[in-house]
DNA sequence: GAAGTCATGTAAAATGTTACATGATTCA
DNA sequence: TGAATCATGTAACATTTTACATGACTTC
């Protein structure tokens, strides 16, 4: 499941350019996918040699014009065919989680930092999924499984935030605590 | 934070061959950074190449050839300071949050199976991190860290999973019932 | 005899990120 | 005047995945 895959989903919800494309995805998918421009226009583009989608440019009235994208019946049944045979995968990169695994080589303000900084991105998150939820059009095209991938993330970075709170005192001393010992560390590298 | 720094991270703890760092992200990062031989092997050889790192063979007897990496101390200065630098991300890529989001394209059996595989997984995962704590070696080189990052993966993952068995149900029917809005959509594409 | 583990590597392909280039309009 | 939003795109680079190639030993 790729950018350009991604990009037929959008569509199926209706015509978009690639700006109304990003925004979507920021909106809607922004804490489980993310695609920045230069991975949506360029897939935008495979999709119309490939006769998925179709464009065609709008003229903006005081503005740059649009290039609108529709989806082709063929794109939809791609799209289709690729959900079905899509293995779900859910991968975690977190070079948060790095750095803490390796906190002891860190200095203690260091780690605190990272902790905090952490906790204010997951609330972030949380608002911005509680917003998004919140002014849902009535009439707008707003699929039954919005509900539950909105839920799925405030559930998880829920009990995330809480477990950061709860660690963050007895890591922090804990860290200063194996200070001394990076310090030995450092003056004599194990198997030197 | 990509797979050479995390390499010379893994060499920290003592010197290793490519195989045993693999072993290592497979125990003890695999909620959170996957790498396989395939960028393993170039990461070590350009380490080398720096001098970040040192190689050599050892013999095996009756078994093939290792070649034992051991981090030179430019290579332990380079990761720290590399350390200290990263701005930490967390990133969640999820094909499994897109197919729910889509699941009204879907046969309500797909998202069922969907569901079930995904909870299987955390548990596997819940299980692994488990059995990982429990056989840590009293006099193993385990850092603080570990712990908490050893929490946070069971903490999530457990919140997930409870997630997912309490939503069960719910979505099931509800794609069930979408399902003929699915038909009419199929028929009768928007904006044609 | 087949499957699995130990062990190292390369090459091509896929994928995504970053930086650049352009330019009008709107709001403070 | 400066920043933000609207709007599209390219090119170079970074990074990872996948498939291939090799080969001995062990366990069922």
């Amino acid at each position: 499941m790729n950018v350009k895959e991604l990009c037929l989903g959008a569509l199926t919800f209706g015509d978009a350019s690639g700006y109304d494309i990003k925004k979507f995805f920021e909106n809607t998918f922004s804490h489980f996918f993310v695609a920045g421009y230069g991975s949506i226009y360029p897939a935008l583009a495979e999709l119309t040699r490939e006769h998925l989608i179709s464009a065609k440019t709008v003229a903006g009235e005081g503005r740059p014009d649009r290039k609108v994208y529709h989806l082709t019946p063929a794109g939809r049944e791609v799209f289709l065919a690729r959900l079905q045979e899509t293995t779900p995968q859910h991968k975690v990169k977190s070079e948060f989680l790095v750095l803490m695994y390796f906190s002891h080589l860190l200095p203690a303000r260091q780690v605190e930092t990272v902790l905090d900084s952490r906790l204010q991105e997951f609330e972030q998150h949380l608002h911005r999924i509680e917003q998004h939820e919140a002014c849902q059009h009535p009439e707008s095209a707003d699929p039954p499984g919005m509900k539950f991938v909105c839920g799925f993330g405030k559930t998880v970075m829920t009990a995330a935030s809480q477990y950061i709170r709860d660690c963050r005192k007895n890591i922090i001393t804990e860290t200063k605590r194996s200070s001394s010992q990076k310090h030995d560390a450092r003056r004599k590298p194990a198997g030197s």
